[in-house]
Formats: structure tokens, sequence, C-alpha cells
DNA sequence: GTAGACCCTCCCATTAATGTGAGGGTCAAG
DNA sequence: CTTGACCCTCACATTAATGGGAGGGTCTAC
């Protein structure tokens, strides 16, 4: 199929499907007219490059283990555990530094409601 | 004082401090000669900045209320709990969906645990 | 043979705060 | 009058995935 097919299919726009062939995670063939040619499973390829996109995980890490679990199932796969756990640690901190934040903002919302409403102008 | 000094009086890079004033939170007069010269009160001022930044907020949002919290106590500047209820909930949105991430993440750590060693090279 | 729906590449823009560097003034001390 | 430490403006780079347009080829149906 075509790359517009393939768009349609997948609800992912044309320039994203390119932009995911220059990071290497898809490898369409090319028809004598320079077209893009994609195999029907090309369609759960796309699928699974954004169910990994949703996970946080960049083109690049994913390009890591993309091919492996297109074969096997993903804890078939050696180097997707680490990615996982890396992100993991990132997202955990992330959450607690918006945590941290959230707190803070809490703290000074809550003043406000202690203190006299005569608020000032700009 | 001149922008080197305000600088290393408060960490913060000199390049970000003309960015601030071009983004009108700080308001330098001019010399003869083309120099930025700062009030004593700057000092505190980008310090104040700093806080902001650091809960988030955007320099269009700081720009919003930081004339009237340098002159009263935040809770008097009525520009200022808004800015927080809707930064709040951004935060709260935020470590939601970090959330939901982040247990997708362990559900599939976890089967890892549960499934054979014999992991299958890239 | 032409209209219209495809497809191609190349390149710029987005976001927000900051880094960096070129090219060039200012000023104080020697 | 030169050195060196300041200061200035302008402008590009950073990040990552995506949007969008220009300029142009291809193919199908009429």
């Amino acid at each position: 199929m075509k790359i517009g097919e393939l768009s349609a299919r997948t609800g992912v726009s044309i320039r994203s499907l390119r932009y995911y062939e220059e990071q290497g995670l898809l490898t369409p063939v090319r028809e004598a007219n320079g077209y893009r040619t994609y195999s029907p499973y090309a369609e759960e390829q796309v699928r699974t490059i954004q169910l990994y996109l949703q996970l946080g995980l960049s083109t690049e890490q994913i390009s890591g283990f993309l091919t492996c679990v297109l074969q096997h199932p993903e804890t078939f796969c050696r180097e997707v555990l680490p990615v996982y756990e890396q992100k993991l640690r990132e997202i955990e901190e992330q959450i607690e530094q918006l945590g941290r934040i959230k707190t803070n903002l809490q703290d000074r919302i809550r003043y406000f409601g202690a203190n006299p409403k005569d608020a000032q102008e700009g």
C-alpha cells in the first residue's frame, strides 16, 4: 500500500510516517517512480510505534528494539527491559518533582483563603 | 549595578537577564553609553522571577502579576490566584498522565519477571 | 491531453528559556 | 594608546515530533 492509505488506516499523518522512516523505524520499499510501498504488516508496525511513543519513549529508543518486538513478544527482547526501567525512573522523578511543585502551589493557594480579600490591582 | 554584577549576585546568566527584560520582567535604565543599570531591588526581583519560573510559570504569566507582588504580599494580588489554580490543574493532569504511563510500564516490566529469560537479540 | 488525486524532496516553523559566538563599542589602568 | 574586562546587538542553535508549503513528478479517468 502507498503512504496515503497507511496514513488513513492508522490515523498517523503522512508527515510522521516519513519521519519514522527517516528515524529508521519504517523501511518501505521504493517503486520505480519513487513512491513508498508498505507491506500490510506496516499497519501493525505503525500502531506499535505509536504505542511506544505514547509511553514516552523516543524514536531512538524504539528503534533499539522495534525489530525484535515485531517478531517476538516484547518480553523476549532483552533490549526492552532496560529501556522500560530507565523510563520508569525518569517518570518517577518527574512525578516527584511535579508533586513538590503541586504542594508548593497548594500551600500558596491556601494562604489566599487565610488572608483578607482586598486584593490589589496589577 | 551593571548586568555582570547582577548576574554574579543572583547566579542567573547575563543572557537570561536580557531575556527577562525582553519579556517585560525587568526594566533597567540605560546609561548614555547604552549599558543597563539595575537598582539594588533588581536582585530580589530576579530571585522572585526565578522562584516563579521554578513553579513552572511562563514569563508571560509572571509578567501578569510581578509588578504587584513586588509591592505587596503575593496574597494581595488578585492576578496571582487564578494563575496558581490553572497551573495546579495542569500539574495534576500531568501527574495523572504520568501515573498512567508509570502503571503501564510497571505492568510491562512485571511480565518480564513472569516469563522465560531466553531473550532474543535485536 | 488534461484534470485531479496522488506522490516526491527540501526546507522552514513550532515551544521556551537559555547557550553561544560574531562583530563591535566603552572604560579604567597601565 | 593599548590591554583587558566589561558591555552592546543580532542571530543562530538547542529538543522532538509534527505541521505546512513550495515546486514539481506520476498516474488514472475522462
